[in-house]
Formats: C-alpha cells, structure tokens, sequence
DNA sequence: GTCGAGAATTGACGAGTCGTCAAATATCGA
DNA sequence: TCGATATTTGACGACTCGTCAATTCTCGAC
C-alpha cells in the first residue's frame, strides 16, 4: 500500500517543518534578524542544513513561513470576530478584539512581519508562498469592507459624498498599524506611565464617532460590549481596558 | 597658520560625508537593504572601503546617518509648522501638512527608517548615533503635546476624564507611521483607485471632531486653512487633496 | 628644495554566512 | 537479498563585513 508510506512520509514531512519553524521563530526572537542563522538552525533541530533548505528556499523564505504562520491563525479570528452578532459597528469593534487578543498571544507577530516589510527581503521569497501572504490581507480586507457596507447598508452610517467605503477601515488599520510599531521601538517618555492600548481604543471611538457611526459613544456601553465580544467569541477579558 | 589647514580638511571631511551619504542613500533606494554594499560604496566615491569605515562605524551605522540627515530636516519642518498663527486646531494641522510635504519632498525617508526599526539593526549603530536619534524623535513630541496643551487650556478641547494629553497625539502618529507603512507594502486591491492621502487627512478630521476639538469640521473650512497653511508656511501647494 | 614625523589612505585578509550539489545513506517494494 | 529511488549530508564556492599593518601623502621646519 503505497499511500500508507506516502502519508507517513507527509506526516514527518509537516512535523519537520513545524520543528524548523518552531525554532526558527524562538532563535528570531532572541537574536533578531541579523542573528538568526541557518546553520544554526540546522544545528538545533538537529538535521543538516541541506534538509533545512528542502523546506524554505532561503532564510527571508523561512521568516515569511513564518509570518504566514500566525497570519493564518490571525485570519481565522477576524472570520470569527465577523460573525459576532450585534450592530455594525459592535461588529467593527469585535474585529478590533480579535486583533488585540491576537497580539496578546503572539506578542511577537508583528515584529517577524516588520522584517517582511523590508522591499529587499520580500523580493527573496518564492512566488507562491508571497500570493498566499497577499491572499491572506485581501481575505482579512473583504471581511472588513463587508461591516461598512451592511453598516451604510442599516443606515447606521453615512459617508459624506466622495468619501469611500474603505475610509473608516483605513483609519483603524492606520492606528492598529501604527500603534503595534511605535510599541515596538524605544519608549518615549511623553506615553510613560499611560496605557497606550486604552489610548488606541478611545482613538477608535473617537473617530467612528466623529464618522457618526451609530450607536455613538454617548448611546452605548462600549465598554460592555468589549468584554461581552470577547467572552463570547474567544472566551477571554477583554484586551481592550478602560474605554473613554 | 594651522587652524587654516585644520579648517580645510574639516570642510573637506564633510564633503566626504556627504558624498557617502548621497552615494548610500542612492544605492539603498535602488537596491533595498540587503543589496547595499560598502565595497561597492567606496568604488562609487572612489575611496577606499576603510576610508567609508572612517566616517560610519558599520553599515547599520551608516543606515543610522542617513536617517538621521533627514530627520534633522523633518524636525526643523515641525518647528516652523508649529510656529503658524492659527486656531490650536490649526497649528496641528500645520503639523500634519508639514509631515505630508516632508514626505513629498523626501519620498523614500520611511524606507529607510523602516530599516532602522528592525531590533537587530538599530544595536548595530554607535551610542551617540542612537541617542540623537532619540532626541530628534523627543523634540517633535514636545512640539506637539505643546499644541495639545495650549488647546486645553483655551478651551478649545475638553479631555475626559482619564484621557492623556498625548491621546489625540497618538491618534495621529499612528495613523501617520500606520499610513506610511501600508503606503510601501504591496498595493491593495480595496484601495485601487483611491486617493488614500486624503482618506488619511478626512480620518485626522473625523478624530479631532470626535474629541470635540473646536473648530469642528462642521463649523470651520480646513480645506483653506489647508492651502493658507502650506503656502505661507512652505511655499508649495496643499498636499492634504480633497478634504470631506 | 629637502626632510621626516605624523596624519590619512589603502586593500589584502580573517571571519562568518548563504545557498548548492555531488556523494553518501536510507528506504521500500520485488 | 537486492537494486532503484528518495532522502540527507556537509564540504565548498561565492560573497560581504569590518580590521589593521603597510603604504602614501601632507606640511611645517630648516
């Protein structure tokens, strides 16, 4: 039975390459880009390096790897977050958490992606592997333009002439871009001692409020819907502290 | 006389640099990060690699000056924005639109800042290089939580209670780096056809307005004070295009 | 004009990494 | 047991970084 052994073979196959993953991302978050080597990894997961390359056409192939990795799991929570039944705008707010937790739980996500950023280091990943990264932002993009459409769709938004759907997506994706690098660089002594995440989120309010995306703030708990979404749909606190 | 001889090289020195400087940034637009080379630096300028090495401690180092070249300017485009005789809302407008002519004028900075953000570069570069970095980067906090400052105390904005000063700030820096970065990624398909500068001035807007920052967009054209600003200020056309 | 001390410049070199590929080894059905 | 096929290996070539001993240049003193 020749599938049994090719199955098998598969099997060990993935397991591998989660090996080689693994280890990558703990050597990529200890030594950073410029200190993680292949040889290194070769050494660790205890295979020669030819073996490592059978997997990741390059080091820059095996940091997108990587970030697909988490991307994946990320993707998954916004699908999960859209179908969080409320208003439009609670569901805005749910993709938010989804987004927050994501970062509680792979706190180092967005620093691995950061490297991807790098023009000369996505020109080394092979073809596929770069379609799939891009399929994966443009499945997370439909999910989101779908809430302001249903959202203009209720009537619990108006966009003024001229002003495009994707407008309000834009200015949280901004912020949530944004913010997730400031945090990464050297502290500022204007933000000591404040909760940057809060800050985000008042931020996020302020805006769709002054979209006039309604329940505005002054109509609704916000609050409580945060922790209701994520009890609900990831059984977690919310990530999002104390809303103003 | 020796001052005039010490003079001299000084000046020749600098000139060097600059040479360096111009030749770098040219190679690093041209060919990422991972392409810039400092052999092929010191053939360009027709020095020797250890001369290049006389003037810039690695490559990172490097990297680190020519970030450092422009920021200079940014800053002292800040300052002059800051300075604009306006409502406090306008001033931090003045901020916004000299940030937007920054960029127009010096299109590939993030680039190479973006660089600089990844942990493994930045330990790279010398300690002097890094804390000017810093100091740069505080200068322009300062220009602006000022800003925010003098609108509370007129009483144009009325924080909540439990809302930082840096708040609105913070909204916009994250939009800014938030914009900049998704601007150099892969081109998105939601936004094909869209003028995505200006949804990024409309979200500023949209956010000042949800803070209730007065004059709201409502009561006031920003759409002149935009041009009033750019052309007495800087001399050039808005860059903000179509505000809504 | 010549000299020589000190400054500036050079480029060969050591160290380290990437990615390859011919050779060695392991697997599995006949 | 055997041989065809698949898999793994690690030595190797190519490249780049950053160093530093050797060389060249500069300029004031005589």
């Amino acid at each position: 039975m020749a599938s049994a052994t090719a199955s098998r073979r598969l099997r060990e196959r993935l397991a591998r390459e989660r090996l080689i993953l693994d280890t990558a991302r703990r050597m990529l978050a200890e030594l950073g880009y410029l200190g993680l080597n292949m040889d290194r990894i070769a050494e660790a997961i205890e295979y020669s390096k030819g073996t490592v390359y059978q997997h990741f056409s390059s080091k820059e192939d095996l940091i997108a790897a990587l970030c697909a990795d988490t991307a994946a799991a990320r993707a998954e929570m916004f699908r999960k977050a859209a179908s969080y039944d409320g208003t439009t705008r609670e569901r805005l707010m749910a993709i938010g958490i989804a987004d927050a937790i994501f970062i509680r739980r792979h706190p180092d996500h967005f620093a691995v992606e950061s490297i991807l950023d790098l023009s000369s280091v996505i020109d080394k990943i092979t073809d596929e592997r770069r379609d799939r990264w891009v399929a994966i932002k443009t499945a997370k993009m439909d999910v989101l333009t779908r809430i302001v459409q249903d959202a203009v769709d209720a009537g619990d938004l108006v966009l003024p002439e001229g002003v495009p759907l994707c407008a309000p997506l834009y200015g949280m994706w901004a912020q949530a871009v944004g913010h997730s690098r400031i945090s990464s660089m050297a502290p500022m002594p204007h933000f000591a001692g404040v909760d940057m995440n809060a800050v985000l989120w008042t931020n996020y309010n302020r805006m769709l409020d002054g979209y006039g995306w309604k329940p505005l703030t002054s109509d609704w708990d916000y609050q409580a819907s945060a922790e209701r979404i994520s009890t609900t749909v990831f059984g977690e606190p919310s990530p999002a502290g104390s809303l103003t």
